[in-house]
RNA sequence: GCACGCAUAGCUCAGCCGGUUAGAGCACUGCAUUCACAUUGCAGAGGUCAACAGUUCAAAUCUGUUUGCGUGCACCA
């Protein structure tokens, strides 16, 4: 192996040829050049806008990776794309700022640590949670430090000095800030509703963490005395505190408003019946349990009939003392008992056994959702604030139609307005440590203690009341603290990360007065949000929302959406299916340049990548080619000295052509050369990466190589046309390498250091070298 | 149920605001090669652009229908 450092210097005199081949490689060794290019980029301040202190701001944040593993991929991705335009725009003269950050990832992360910890026989219920917490904050502080070696890796060119984690002491502060004048806008509120409860990781979910799934199960026609209805659940009967029928229905005319005599598996019962709009008269028999506390539509009807509420499963997913002998029992093994215990009465009709319907499920674990009544807290998004008169998702969306916010793929415009048309309240509480813990006090009261809204001795209706004045919300605890109690949730993360583009930019605005004193007027809104489609409700929608709420400005222009990527024959990638493809492996293997490029070749804004080893491979030939090509040009212009007893570097300045005469090689070569600049110029303003990428492939190697380069062998033996054959090379090949920079930024300026030996006059760095322009 | 997307070479995908022989990468076939590169070069094979109908002088590209695949959202006693 032949180990080429990047900015060896050329020996001049002597047998220089000779020396050439000696000095530059047969094959591009990307290993010996790759880590020591990006530290001397990121030591001279390159990755910095105020490189280009004169240029119009361009700025990308970076969504910041979750902290609690090694980057995938996925990851790849978006370090590809994101840097192809940000260096696209350094090389335009702009002050180009690519923010990057790292995420704490509340649940996401805590689902992680979990797993480690059950490897190590532990559980977090088991760990009082200042333990917890600071060694959660010690696992995803050293994942951060891999993470940002491994976006270095990959060559990623943002500006370090600005980084940011979403639990910086002043990030934190302004979430808080937000959430505080959401608070008091009346837009952030605490409600007792049924939540997504996932029994395993004990905590709700936002609906979007909710996947739902078909699943085939028996559908139980259960005798209710007179009435029979249909159930699958049967084991929530404990908690049934009315019976429903629609208010048109002529069967049960006679039922409604009375009592009814039942017969259960405990024994005797009374039971009102009601009537309810919600019920279809169609489905079953037409009459419906209502189980208040274990079912969010049954929740709505015992809201407006002013029903008891019963809880039969606890937070476990086990049934409670109200289920009598089945108590203790997980919910499948109650079901079971439960309907058998009823077939064995006589209370069952008939089951229908291949009921099909669909069931929620934690995104994470699969385990099935239960509906939980919690106090929680809750973002309003379709209601106006009262001071601000600001609403969320209308805001959004009407940012969205007049193009403030313009997504690169149109399709995800009609999804994104149809989702946000159709939106609900968040629910912003989690039930886990790890994350920026909610601003909230409770009064404590001797009586009513935080728990009171738990309490079974209370009026089942007090439930539906929470006493403004016992809630403190602030940015700093309040005063007699002694009398308060902070809330134990943390925010979901999408709130925290939703504020991102403002806080990382406020936050560095006030962090680094002397560097970064204007930074959120001058680089706010961002250009591009640039992320996986996959999250465009948890954070693109959320973060538009925000954004505009607390700027009044949509937080980016542009949104760049890219796919998924995929193995060849287009299955997703899983450890479980071992066709991963591990993005620091293969950088370290066939380059980080190779990997950049075959992620994007052949891709789409909006559509899923396919990538493969062979194709990886062959972009590294095209790094190879790149660098031989180079050595080509190099090596011969050089030599042609040697004849001439002329061995010094050739000026930039004496790179004049001679128009006049031109072969009709050259022609053809410069023609080529001025269509690909202008062709490369306007994909990338288009966000059209794959295209502008495969166009300087094949314009590189086939225009350039396999024809020009061809030809100009025998015209630099010609004394005629050889030193403008030499100009047209060293001319082309360096605006060639400015071109193809944004994709292959290693082997561009490991080349570009050798062509500067002969032209010095040519910038100290492709990194920052001027665009060309036609 | 509502909405969205996709069907182009053996494989994975570009192209699609209509206009010359439909492109790329990989794979394949034959030949070449000490002179930048075998991580190479030259030549080549391979497609009725899902089906049907329509608009047009002209359709892979626009419209409609059908078939197949996929995705998002909602409901579900």
């Amino acid at each position: 192996m032949h180990h080429t450092p990047p900015n060896l210097p050329l020996l001049r005199g002597g047998n220089y040829r000779k020396r050439m081949m000696k000095e530059i490689a047969k094959t591009y060794d990307h290993e010996a050049v790759e880590k020591e290019l990006y530290t001397k980029w990121e030591k001279s301040g390159y990755f910095k806008p105020e490189i280009n202190p004169k240029g119009k701001p361009y700025t990308i944040i970076m969504p910041p990776p979750n902290a609690n593993g090694s980057l995938h991929v996925g990851h790849a991705v978006f370090v590809t794309l994101e840097d192809i335009m940000i260096r696209y725009a350094r090389l335009q003269g702009k002050a180009a700022l690519w923010l990057p950050g790292a995420d704490h990832a509340g649940f996401e992360t805590q689902s992680v640590f979990e797993k480690k910890l059950e490897k190590e026989g532990r559980s977090r219920f088991s760990i009082p949670r200042e333990r917890l917490y600071d060694e959660t904050l010690k696992f995803t502080l050293e994942n951060k430090k891999v993470m940002e070696g491994q976006l270095r890796r990959l060559g990623a060119s943002c500006d370090w000095d600005r980084e940011k984690f979403t639990l910086d002491p002043d990030i934190v502060k302004i979430i808080y800030e937000t959430f505080v004048k959401l608070y008091e806008d009346g837009l952030a509120y605490r409600d007792v509703r049924p939540v997504n409860w996932c029994t395993k990781h004990q905590t709700s979910l936002s609906e979007l963490e909710v996947k739902y799934e078909e699943r085939v199960d028996p559908l139980y026609y259960i005798k209710y005395g007179p009435l029979t209805l249909a159930t699958v659940r049967p084991e929530t009967k404990f908690g049934d505190t009315a019976v429903a029928v629609n208010p048109d229905d002529e069967r049960y005319q006679k039922y409604i408003g009375t009592e009814i005599e039942i017969e259960t598996v405990l024994g005797f019962a009374k039971i009102k019946v009601i009537a309810d709009e919600m019920v279809d008269p169609e489905f079953g028999n037409g009459v419906v349990k209502i189980t208040p506390a274990h079912d969010p539509n049954d929740f709505e009807v015992a809201k407006r009939h002013g029903l008891e509420i019963k809880e039969v499963i606890d937070q476990f997913g086990k049934m409670t003392d109200k289920a009598g002998p089945f108590a203790g029992l997980k919910i499948l093994e109650a079901r079971r008992q439960v309907a058998e215990a009823m077939e064995k009465k006589g209370l069952i009709e008939k089951i229908e056994p291949d009921y099909t319907h669909s069931v929620g499920k934690c995104y994470k674990c699969g385990t099935v959702i239960e509906p939980r009544i919690l106090p929680q807290w809750f973002i309003a998004v379709n209601k106006k604030g009262i001071k601000t008169k600001k609403t969320l998702a209308k805001d959004a969306l009407a940012a969205v139609n007049k193009g403030e916010a313009k997504f690169v793929t149109p399709k995800f415009a009609k999804i994104y307005k149809h989702w946000m048309t159709n939106i609900r309240d968040w629910n912003i509480s989690r039930q886990i440590v790890w994350g920026i813990r909610l601003p909230v006090w409770y009064r404590k009261q001797k009586e009513n203690p935080k728990s009171e809204i738990r309490n079974p001795k209370q009026n089942q209706n007090s439930k539906f009341k929470i006493q403004n004045s016992d809630i403190y919300v602030g940015v700093e605890p309040p005063q007699d603290i002694e009398n308060w109690e902070q809330d134990t949730d943390v925010f979901d993360t999408w709130f925290s990360s939703g504020q991102w583009p403002f806080a990382a930019l406020q936050a560095e605005e006030t962090r680094n007065k002397k560097q970064s004193p204007n930074d959120f007027g001058r680089f706010y809104p961002t250009d591009v949000m640039e992320t996986g489609w996959d999250i465009i409700f948890f954070w693109v929608a959320r973060m538009i929302m925000l954004g505009l709420y607390e700027t009044g400005k949509v937080p980016f222009k542009n949104i760049y959406l890219h796919g998924l990527v995929r193995d060849k024959d287009r299955q997703k990638m899983s450890k479980s299916k071992g066709n991963v493809i591990d993005p620091l492996g293969v950088a370290n293997l066939y380059g980080a340049d190779a990997l950049r490029m075959a992620l994007v070749f052949g891709t789409s804004a909006g559509n899923d990548a396919v990538i493969s080893e062979e194709k990886i491979r062959g972009m590294r030939n095209f790094s190879n080619k790149i660098w031989n090509a180079s050595r080509f040009v190099i090596l011969r212009v050089t030599m042609g000295d040697l004849k001439t007893g002329q061995t010094g570097p050739i000026k930039i300045s004496d790179l004049k052509i001679d128009q006049k005469n031109l072969t009709a090689a050259d022609k053809k070569i410069i023609k080529n050369h001025t269509e690909i600049i202008k062709s490369v110029t306007a994909k990338l303003d288009k966000f059209q990466f794959s295209q502008a990428g495969e166009e300087l492939y094949e314009y590189f190697w086939h225009n350039l190589c396999d024809i020009y380069i061809e030809s100009s062998k025998a015209q630099l033996d010609d004394d005629k046309t050889k030193e403008n054959t030499k100009k047209v090379l060293i001319k082309v090949l360096s605006e060639s390498l400015i071109l193809l920079h944004p994709f292959v930024p290693f082997v561009t300026e490991a080349v570009w250091s050798e062509l500067r030996q002969i032209c010095p006059e040519l910038k100290e760095s492709v990194v920052i070298a001027d665009w060309p322009r036609v």
